[in-house]
DNA sequence: AATAGACCTG
DNA sequence: CAGGTCTATT
């Protein structure tokens, strides 16, 4: 988004979650924190100084204009705070900082600062200050830091926790997604390849940095706060419990038959989020700081997301024209996979040998890529996500062809392999300039026979998001789970058809997979509908043609229901019936012409033709037994169409609803056994 | 006005 | 199958 952009549309809630279409225009404050300033590191905390600085004198230039979030917003709470985040955050960023830098250093010199932003200001940079006082310990490897900076995040956790006894937050490890993927140099097959190797790895530790250096300062920020305010914490404990606890309700089912370590690692990531999520939730609770904060975090998780996004789509364009094999780095070290423990396994047989099971896993990474040409600045907006509202860790999972399994939770797998110089790239030489150690690993990589036809949602405009996230929201007291739409909470990845509804997140995720997990978001995106749903819904047709959407919750365990996913249900089934109808109307139709002239004559066997057509649309693969149910009902439908037409009532417009409201009486129970999740 | 369902279309 | 429109219902 650029400037001018932001400074039209002030009171365009969606406005922060928008990026122009113009990859170069660089937004001044980052161009200025990130490039100007020479950063000698991020660690050194000047980059955070000056968002402070922004942050602060944002906060008083909202003041003085009464732009400044309504008490009544503020003081919103719980549930709706984890939903209306976006509507909240936009009109927070809406009016800070991107529109106001340029103007900031001198307006702070013209108005004095209150004493008590001051000591906040001055508190929270002695800490960053402290916390960047090794820098350069943590800027060497991973393994290093790890240690050091897991203790620290823990014994803050910590410390967190004690304030809010209650809460039963998870112990978990610090997850270093871009962990795994540890350069080995000298294993590329060329000399091309190391370079980009090391680039590769400069990349990817500094947003290793950046990484950790967001989440240091959220913890201090919290420590903070503790101090400062300790009543509040009481006052926000049973919120957050309660948010806790309606997490905890609806995302712990869904692990329970995973197996491997991915699952288990994305648990523990779970955990972390959750965690996270009371932290975050807190502090927007601190309705004082909330600017500050937010435009903080805000800034720092556009910085981080713009840079790596621009990289990445500097990268990417000048990689897309290498043929599909080009883009496999001969080094599995090099391709980032999402789940570190995941990555052996899918890495290279993903590529190479895409059957079932690999295509089923989508990856649209190179979708992304490829559009990332026009739209990137977009694609990084979801910096917001830094802001870790979410807790909940669902793997990434796309719609899947795949109707083997059942109900699979598809990891996918975005592989971002080296395959590019990084000569060109403005970006690049900024990070390789001022950043500490620039490093990235680089490109989707796809197998080619991978479908990538189905429609997606990624072409979105993010002001859809916006105006989503209203509607959501509205719906959300039905919603088993708080949804955080400015913190790139992905409630589901829909269907195409829903894409209106909840596309965007879905796009978010397919368009920024690498950031959500190089910066240790974890994105709650719940499996959509599936062709294994559609397989099963179809089967419950035999049973019931007029499902409740209660019966539909009941029925597609695995699905978290929201309104889109519901309604997707329900046309399902709404295209059934009309299948349905249509066959019944014209068999009875034929029978007419065939002179039957009595009913009892005609009959709906397993034999008969009506059959085999509706068995055909319903149960395709002729594995499900049709119960017998189904062919009384079947028939009873047929002579209801035949006795119509017989009298004539056909020239009434709306002669099927008599047939359809005597139907619709007999639907029968689904078996249980269409409850597990696992049935198919 | 919002919703659900049928209907039509691609 | 999904999207849209139309209509009836609340």
């Amino acid at each position: 988004m650029n400037l001018s952009l932001t400074d039209q549309n002030m009171h365009n809630s969606s406005e922060c979650c928008l990026e122009d279409d113009k990859p170069d225009v660089m937004l001044p404050c980052f161009r200025r924190n990130m490039y100007d300033e020479p950063l000698a590191s991020y660690s050194s905390g000047s980059i955070i100084s000056q968002l402070l600085r922004k942050t602060i004198h944002n906060k008083r230039a909202l003041d003085e204009s009464h732009f400044y979030l309504s008490s009544s917003t503020a003081a919103d709470s719980g549930q709706e705070d984890q939903c209306s985040v976006s509507s909240k955050d936009s009109t927070v960023e809406a009016a800070s900082p991107s529109g106001h830098v340029s103007t900031g250093a001198s307006l702070e010199g013209e108005h004095p600062m209150t004493d008590h932003l001051q000591a906040k200001r001055a508190r929270v940079e002695n800490i960053i200050r402290v916390m960047a006082g090794s820098p350069n310990s943590r800027q060497h490897g991973d393994s290093e830091r790890s240690d050091t900076d897991a203790r620290d995040t823990r014994e803050a956790r910590e410390a967190y926790r004690e304030n809010k006894r209650k809460q039963r937050l998870p112990q978990h490890q610090e997850n270093s997604v871009g962990g795994p993927a540890n350069r080995r140099p000298g294993s590329s097959s060329s000399d091309n390849c190391n370079t980009k190797d090391e680039e590769c790895h400069k990349l990817k530790e500094q947003l290793h940095s950046m990484q950790r250096l967001l989440r240091q300062l959220q913890e201090k920020f919290l420590q903070v706060y503790n101090q400062e305010d300790p009543e509040q914490n009481d006052r926000d404990e049973t919120e957050v419990a309660v948010e806790h606890d309606t997490m905890e309700e609806s995302t712990e089912p869904r692990y329970v038959s995973t197996e491997d370590d991915f699952e288990r690692k994305n648990s523990r990531m779970t955990a972390e989020c959750k965690d996270r999520m009371k932290v975050v939730g807190y502090l927007v609770h601190q309705r004082e700081s909330q600017n500050l904060q937010e435009t903080l975090k805000h800034e720092l998780s556009r910085a981080v997301n713009d840079c790596v996004d621009k990289v990445f789509k500097k990268v990417s364009s000048t990689g897309l024209d290498r043929s599909p094999q080009q883009h496999m780095c001969s080094s599995p070290e090099m391709q980032l996979s999402m789940g570190a423990d995941r990555k052996s396994q899918q890495v290279g047989s993903t590529q190479e040998q895409p059957h079932a099971e690999e295509a089923a896993v989508k990856p649209r990474s190179l979708e992304y890529y490829e559009r990332s040409e026009a739209q990137s600045p977009q694609d990084q907006t979801e910096a917001l996500s830094l802001v870790v509202r979410k807790p909940a860790v669902t793997p990434m999972s796309s719609v899947t062809p795949t109707v083997k399994r059942p109900y699979p939770v598809h990891q996918t797998p975005f592989q971002f392999n080296y395959s590019t110089p990084l000569h060109d790239s403005q970006i690049l030489e900024h990070l390789l300039k001022y950043g500490p150690h620039s490093n990235f690993a680089g490109l989707p990589c796809m197998p080619p026979s991978m479908d990538r036809t189905s429609p997606d949602s990624v072409d979105l405009p993010w002001d859809t998001i916006a105006m989503r996230s209203k509607v959501t929201s509205s719906h959300l007291g039905h919603h088993p789970r708080p949804s955080a739409l400015g913190a790139v909470t992905v409630d589901n990845l829909c269907l195409p058809h829903v894409k209106i509804e909840c596309g965007e997140l879905q796009s978010m995720a397919e368009r920024n997979p690498y950031i959500f997990f190089c910066l240790n978001i974890n994105v709650n995106i719940q499996e959509g509908l599936t062709p294994s749903h559609l397989k099963k819904a179809k089967l419950m047709f035999f049973y019931t043609r007029y499902p409740s959407s209660n019966v539909l919750k009941t029925f597609f365990p695995d699905v978290k229901f929201n309104r889109c996913i519901t309604s997707q249900l329900i046309k399902w089934f709404s295209n059934f019936r009309e299948f349905y109808y249509i066959q019944m109307e014209k068999f009875a139709r034929q029978a007419i012409v065939d002179g039957i002239s009595d009913v009892k004559d005609m009959t709906v066997s397993r034999d008969s033709e009506l059959f085999r057509a509706l068995n055909m649309h319903y149960n395709k693969a002729n594995d499900f037994h049709v119960p017998d149910r189904f062919l009384e009902v079947s028939e009873i439908t047929l002579h209801e169409f035949y006795s119509a037409i017989s009298a004539a009532k056909d020239s009434d417009p709306s002669w099927k609803k008599a047939i359809y409201k005597v139907i619709c009486k007999l639907d029968s129970d689904v078996p249980d056994e269409f409850k597990t999740s696992s049935y198919l």
